[in-house]
RNA sequence: GCCCGAGUGGCGGAAUGGUAGACGCAGCGGAUUCAAAAUCCGCCGCCGCAAGGCGUGCGAGUUCGAGUCUCGCCUCGGGCACCA
């Protein structure tokens, strides 16, 4: 008897995996190609439970895909620059390129054991300059085709430490090493124009069939179209040159309702006043402290500052509006200018009530009276209303059609005109930081900003640099930084920015194409492999990467760097759920967190109540009475805080490599796909490892004593093991095609069990094992391949041709019809599949439970869903 | 604050508007064993002796029939443009 030892089988399968070549992609003309990739890592230096989760998935499709009859992609790469690395730097020392590639180097040897049918002759990463060297190229055509251009842009500024501050730095509006109060300093920066795009990249979601819903709507809303009115107050008391004040509003029928105006801390008129008003600059200043992210802008308390300035209503010369300078307006949307209307917005109605502005109503509901307000009325714009304050359209008329008027009457009037907005903003990707891609770029004296030379790509990052001082140590490098104009050869100075991390992960898809091709893609392999035809990652990705690869497709087929067809590169898209875990915190001295791995921690149930503790240096020496006495002690408690996204930084993260060892890769794979549907949360718990452990076992088992049994063995019950299997390759196969992974494995348990229950000849039995090993490959290839081998099968199961399901096997004769009385199940029914509905009456009303029901009276209605349910209303 | 999503037994979760709880975990009972592990068989939403009643976060509604559809809440999670 052979026992099932994953430790044994599992290398030995992958070397005969690799001997046969079995996941190198290659261009086959007779062959469907199917290009399935997971989102790539971030080398952290460690695989954690959510990328097993990830990759395994993608392993599914691909090895069934696979199988299948497709000519398959599946290449890993590394999303290797970014401020982790040089934060190691500064903490530990190093450098960030030998700890990225050291991390590359663990991962990938931890990957590796999984048995991921990965094409590993592709593997890059973006840090290599043969990657980013492209990616330079790509940023100079960009420049020439006018998808790039600089202009003044805000950034956190850390004053203490000198530095520019990443949104995830600033916490509580303080620098997160420093603890000082973060400014908004504004410095030149580059942009791509994906602004430009806003339409389109709007009007493109709709052909995205296969994306998930809710991330084409997180996306449209992301982009924002609006309609409005863009037009000019004309002002009272303003400086030289600001005789008008543009604003924009989506709601031009509420104009009657105006009773402000105000203008963002960045607007050029704040910007004029501040240096001529102290109250106006220290207000100013104190906006500006706020940071720069939409959450924090949004969240600070509302306020403002009159600056004396009035506008004059375009409908009344006499009606002039006070003009605030108000921490909530963004420069960047609009023209960074509003009017308020406090009785139909909320924001608006507190800022009136704070500052004692009037609060005039300019529609009540249908059929209301006007009334003081205590609340702004927001109805939808698509609810009736009637106008008591209007000037276009109907009296009574819906908020759509009100806007609509609104704008043709203003038109009509001279005042402004109607404007579709986008609430999209172009794309910065300046980093005043060291490890990333150095934007090729030059700055001359007496040419000004100039591309560098293409022969002269990639400008490699300099390896000689130091962390010991803040900011950006390519600013300060001796010698990196002199360069010779590209243009006149007279000295000049290298850019330092280097490109946000996004625009690495915006095109390495195509790169897989032809991964190490001297041009950012080869035509007839991106004609070939693109697009990817199932992408698959975090929820947590729906916009902002999404959004950047669909804008960056556009812009490479522009250069002539990818097909038309692959400018949207993703045909079907899944997000997985996050894979989340508890968090363990202490406080420092100065009351700021500090996290806890989960290995560092001793979590225990003490008298109903969870507990953690710090596991102290001799906690392994200690009995488990000693351990629960030093968790009693209320002084060693440390803070438990409700599962979370697994984040490196709050440290609640999991190490899958120990269940490898313990158990094996495919028990890992095993638990990892089931139970949780794929697109939700999981969290996570050791519990299941040993459940999905015994499975596998118990499959091997089965498979050893089917293979012990006698040759030509009779049996009973063939016909029914062989429907068994027939609705097993059915079912599975639909639910591995609709991403239904844990419903798959529900269904495998049930076969397996089919067959272990089974008494059927051994030729039935040795075909249903052989097909339940296949139908199991994809999860767990190895366990798969060692049953398929055992049993005599031919070559590799990870070649052979997936199994179909007989139709005519699928068929019952008969159906189970549950009645319900009155929506209540009461009694069941076996009849022959296709009896008429008449005699389905018939025998329902001779039912014992629906004459009881029914007393001697006739039903009131009798409802026969014929083969579903029978429903009897009384 | 704004945008998006999710809430079903002790737990993870099943359920084209049609038998709520598939499958698994935990638990309980039994077999095997000197004993244990492993394995195998059975039970397993709640209340109730039973008949029966109640049950899908809360409150309404549509329907012959609602976990599923509509409206209003509550709680939790994701994103918010320099985390990746």
């Amino acid at each position: 008897m052979s026992r099932y030892d994953p430790a044994q089988i599992e290398p030995k399968w992958q070397k005969a995996w690799d001997e046969a070549g079995c996941f190198t992609a290659w261009r086959d003309p007779a062959r469907p190609k199917y290009y399935v990739l997971e989102m790539f890592p971030y080398p952290s230096g460690r695989i954690h439970i959510g990328h097993v989760r990830n990759y395994t998935m993608g392993d599914v499709v691909a090895r069934y895909k696979s199988s299948c009859g497709y000519s398959v992609l599946h290449p890993m790469g590394w999303d290797a620059f970014g401020m982790p690395a040089e934060n190691a730097a500064m903490e530990r020392g190093g450098h960030p390129k030998d700890w990225t590639y050291g991390n590359i180097a663990q991962m990938r040897d931890q990957m590796k054991p999984l048995g991921l049918s990965i094409d590993w002759s592709r593997e890059f990463a973006t840090c290599d300059p043969e990657y980013y060297g492209q990616q330079q190229s790509m940023f100079i055509d960009f420049m020439e085709k006018g998808l790039v251009y600089r202009k003044n842009a805000v950034v956190n500024w850390d004053p203490v430490d000198m530095t520019v501050l990443a949104n995830e730095q600033v916490i509580d509006g303080k620098g997160w090493r420093s603890g000082a109060e973060v400014e908004r300093r504004e410095l030149t920066q580059w942009f791509f124009r994906i602004s430009d795009f806003s339409g389109e990249l709007l009007d493109a979601i709709d052909g995205l069939k296969d994306w998930p819903e809710k991330v084409r709507l997180m996306q449209a809303n992301w982009i924002g179209k609006s309609r409005g009115l863009q037009f000019a107050f004309s002002t009272v008391d303003a400086p030289e040159g600001f005789d008008r004040l543009e604003v924009y509003t989506t709601r031009p029928d509420t104009l009657m309702g105006a009773s402000f105006a105000a203008i963002s801390p960045d607007h050029p008129l704040a910007k004029h006043l501040e240096r001529h008003d102290k109250k106006i600059a220290e207000f100013v200043a104190e906006c500006r402290r706020i940071g720069t992210s939409e959450e924090a802008l949004e969240k600070a308390e509302k306020k403002g500052l009159d600056t004396g300035i009035r506008v004059r209503h375009p409908f009344d010369e006499a009606w002039e509006l006070p003009v605030y300078i108000a921490n909530f307006i963004l420069m960047d949307y609009g023209t960074g200018a509003i009017f308020g209307c406090p009785a139909h917005d909320q924001r608006d109605f507190d800022f009136a009530t704070k500052y004692g502005l009037p609060i005039p109503p300019v529609f009540v509901a249908e059929g209301a009276e006007e009334a003081a307000l205590t609340e702004a009325y927001v109805p939808m714009k698509s609810e009736r209303v009637r106008y008591v304050r209007g000037f276009a359209g109907d009296d009574v008329q819906t908020g759509e059609a009100a806007v609509d008027a609104a704008i043709a009457f203003c038109e009509g009037k001279g005042v402004g005109r109607g404007v579709t907005n986008y609430r999209l903003r172009d794309w910065g990707v300046s980093r005043q930081r060291y490890w990333g891609c150095p934007i090729p770029v030059v700055h001359c004296e007496t040419c000004g900003v100039v591309a560098e030379k293409k022969e002269n790509l990639p400008v490699e990052l300099p390896y000689d640099v130091s962390f010991d001082q803040p900011g950006n140590p390519l600013d300060r490098h001796p010698t990196w930084r002199d360069c010779a104009c590209p243009k006149c050869g007279a000295p000049a100075k290298r850019e330092t920015d280097t490109m946000d991390t996004f625009v690495d992960s915006s095109w390495y898809f195509a790169r897989f194409t032809a991964p190490h091709a001297k041009t950012p893609t080869v035509a007839e392999d991106a004609e070939y492999w693109m697009n990817v035809d199932q992408y698959i990652g975090g929820i947590e990705h729906a916009i902002l990467h999404l959004l950047y690869s669909r804008f960056f497709a556009r812009a490479m087929h522009i250069c002539g760097h990818l097909p038309k067809k692959a400018i949207e590169p993703f045909n079907a898209l899944f997000t997985q759920g996050m894979v989340t875990h508890e968090i363990y915190q202490t406080r420092d001295a100065n009351g700021r967190p500090v996290y806890h791995l989960p290995e560092h921690v001793y979590r225990l149930n003490l008298y109903g109540e969870d507990v953690a503790v710090l596991r102290p240096d001799n906690f392994d020496a200690m009995t488990d009475e000693e351990a629960v006495e030093f968790a009693s002690d209320p002084a060693n408690r440390i803070e438990i805080i409700p599962s979370a996204k697994m984040s490196k930084s709050k440290k609640n993260v999991v190490d899958p490599m120990d269940i490898i060892a313990r158990y094996g890769a495919d028990t890992a794979r095993w638990f990892v796909m089931s139970d949780s549907p794929p697109e939700r949360d999981v969290e996570w718990t050791a519990a299941g490892a040993e459940a999905a452990q015994k499975h596998l076992n118990r499959v091997w088992t089965l498979c050893d004593r089917i293979a012990a049994l006698p040759e030509g063995k009779p049996g009973t019950g063939d016909e029914d093991l062989a429907r068994a299997m027939h609705r097993a390759v059915n079912d599975v196969t639909q639910m591995i095609e609709g991403f239904a992974f844990n419903k798959a494995i529900a269904k495998l348990y049930e076969f397996a069990n089919a067959v272990q229950k089974s008494d059927a000849s051994k030729q039935v039995q040795r075909q249903a094992i052989m097909v339940l090993a296949q139908l199991m490959s994809p999860m767990t290839p190895h366990l798969a391949e060692d049953i398929w081998a055992h049993q005599g099968g031919e070559g590799l199961i990870a070649q052979a041709p997936w199994p179909k399901a007989d139709p005519a096997m699928l068929v019952d004769d008969t159906v189970t019809l549950p009645i319900q009385i009155n929506g209540k199940r009461r009694a069941e029914i076996s009849v022959p599949k296709d009896m008429a509905a008449s005699e389905v009456e018939k025998i329902v009303l001779a039912d014992e439970a629906v004459i009881r029901a029914l007393n001697g009276g006739a039903p009131k209605k009798l409802i026969v869903v014929p083969g579903r349910i029978v429903n009897v209303v009384i």
